[in-house]
DNA sequence: TGGATATTCTGGACTGAGTCAATAATCATG
DNA sequence: CATGATTATTGACTCAGTCCAGAATATCCA
């Protein structure tokens, strides 16, 4: 079944006009096999399948492919970049115990946040939102 | 002027259970000057105004300050943190180029952005929005 | 005023995330 | 298959921030 992924990606990695490696295959597969991922996760990940991979490789897929667009890095403060797969609008809601990352769909519509009561002279092009709070399990 | 922003930040400082400090009065002077400032930033205009301070106590104090809701500390992705001496319900709007920020005032009331879908079971009580896009000056 | 106690400051070592740069390997294309 | 362009590897390095232990200060209370 990862047959299926790997051939739609190397599509997908195609036309951003990526070359298709085992490198980048498997940073894919581990981003979409576990959404909301650090680097260094997805180096231990992508080792214990493609066997050894360097930093800088994971680094390198993971800026290519978040340039083109194909996946998304989300930078909460206070950790290191996370990782995701789904690259439409929406937005995540954080656990400020134990860090736990959900995706919320975008409440009101397409972009629909981008109202801001005044925009300085500022073009903006996305707002992003993140939602802080307790996840279920942290409510002891 | 400035013993006005001090005695009334002495008062906020000791009504908070921390003790008054030369440098944490400096401290708290850099950012009212300069809101959106980083922490090496700090460290400079403080030095130039005391004379010397530690990397160390900068950050003390500015953890302590933003515990206690004196100042604000914005994490924005892709940059240091920056710290803000206001506290109230207010979001940002940084340039994807300069990386300018600007504050925005809340574009529907108090704590509006609080609305969420689906809370996952989360008890939420933040929500932080950032806008992105391009300043004036940056647009050519 | 003068300690005793709690807190803060200092300087240096250290960590973690990520980048840089040079070399080697691999791919794409005629 | 030759050649140039991408991509990987390796190792050094930067940058922001924290940890630590001893020295210095501030606050509280008699």
């Amino acid at each position: 079944m990862s047959k299926h992924i790997d051939s739609d990606f190397r599509a997908t990695l195609k036309q951003a006009g990526l070359q298709v490696t085992a490198q980048r295959l498997a940073v894919y597969r581990a981003v979409k096999a576990c959404p909301h991922i650090m680097a260094d996760e997805i180096i231990s990940t992508v080792e214990s399948e493609i066997g050894t991979i360097s930093r800088q490789a994971v680094y390198d897929a993971l800026n290519a492919m978040s340039d083109h667009g194909l996946i998304r890095r989300i930078q909460p403060a206070g950790s290191a970049a996370l990782y995701e797969h789904r690259v439409d609008n929406h937005h995540h809601l954080i656990c400020r115990n134990c860090n736990a990352v959900v995706d919320i769909d975008c409440a009101v519509g397409e972009a629909p946040c981008l109202i801001a009561d005044d925009n300085h002279g500022y073009a903006i092009d996305e707002a992003e939102v993140v939602y802080w709070g307790i996840c279920p399990d942290c409510r002891t």
